[in-house]
DNA sequence: GTTGAAAATGCATCCTC
DNA sequence: GAGGATGCATTTTCAAC
């Protein structure tokens, strides 16, 4: 389950359109692509089967939620050691505020993506539950003005690269 | 389509389950949450049409789509007015790497979130479309080593925070 | 072995209460 | 917010290439 997989050209359109918009019936992704409806199926379940599509899931807006100010969390945790390293990354997680969390190269070992209420919210999310801790060295805070997201995500055979 | 919305208990629940996975069907959705299906069905519409869900999308693992070496690009554009960054963002997006951008505060504007094929690829990506670009000052390249997902998003309120 | 067609089950959806 | 009726998607089976 961790090599690269063989993919049609089919398959690339199917994960094209699913990566765009995974709630397309299998009727019409099978007319999209221009195959019947039982083999798009088949094929569908085998990405699934395979690993290549990992899950399908709903994406939410955190402003919505209450969550207006969005924020990048540069960490530096010393020493970098596995015993103090994993109940780190363990602690992070089990933050509400946090989307997602990254372990880098680089003089910062992890980038924290996190949604906050508030900068209050934002100040006591850093100074409380990262630099309030022994092995959290130093926290480089960056806000986030905009975002955007990149296209559906293909092999490279897809496009001349 | 801006401030924040109003949520129920259950709606906390079916945003916290289609987050997780939202192919789960609605007869099952409104089994879990405790309502009958045809409201269930109105909750999740609700949601939809407020813009609290955005989208449904399938995730998809980029190592098994040839493309094993991710990496953050921090890039510093100048000078930093929007005749320069508007086609520098649109550039970046149309890299099939590119997995999001984001524009942040701090000494570098723009964080790139890139997934290659190889170190070959980061490298060309690195030098042929961002530093040989006029407008861009400085790339700072880190690599992934592992990355990990928050739970669901959910608002301030359901948990004491 | 893989694709296409058809039939049956079960679900999504709409309307009513 | 719940119940029931309708139409359709999904899914299985079978046939064909």
């Amino acid at each position: 389950m961790s090599g690269s997989v063989e993919l049609s050209t089919v398959d690339l359109e199917i994960l094209r359109i699913l990566q765009n918009d995974s709630r397309v019936t299998n009727k019409e992704l099978a007319a999209a692509v221009g195959i019947a409806p039982s083999t798009c199926l088949d094929r569908v379940n085998r990405l699934r089967a395979t690993g290549v599509i990992t899950g399908q899931r709903a994406t939410v807006d955190a402003a919505k939620l209450g969550r207006p100010l969005e924020a990048f969390l540069f960490v530096q945790v010393r020493p970098h050691r596995r015993p103090l390293v994993d109940p780190f990354i363990e602690h992070l997680l089990a933050q509400p505020e946090v989307r997602a969390v990254y372990h880098l190269t680089g003089p910062d070992d992890f980038l924290a993506h996190v949604a906050t209420t508030s900068a209050g919210d934002l100040q006591r999310l850093v100074l409380d539950e990262l630099t309030a801790r022994d092995e959290v060295a130093r926290v480089h805070t960056n806000l986030v003005f905009q975002h955007w997201a990149g296209g559906p995500l293909l092999p490279p055979t897809a496009g001349a690269e």
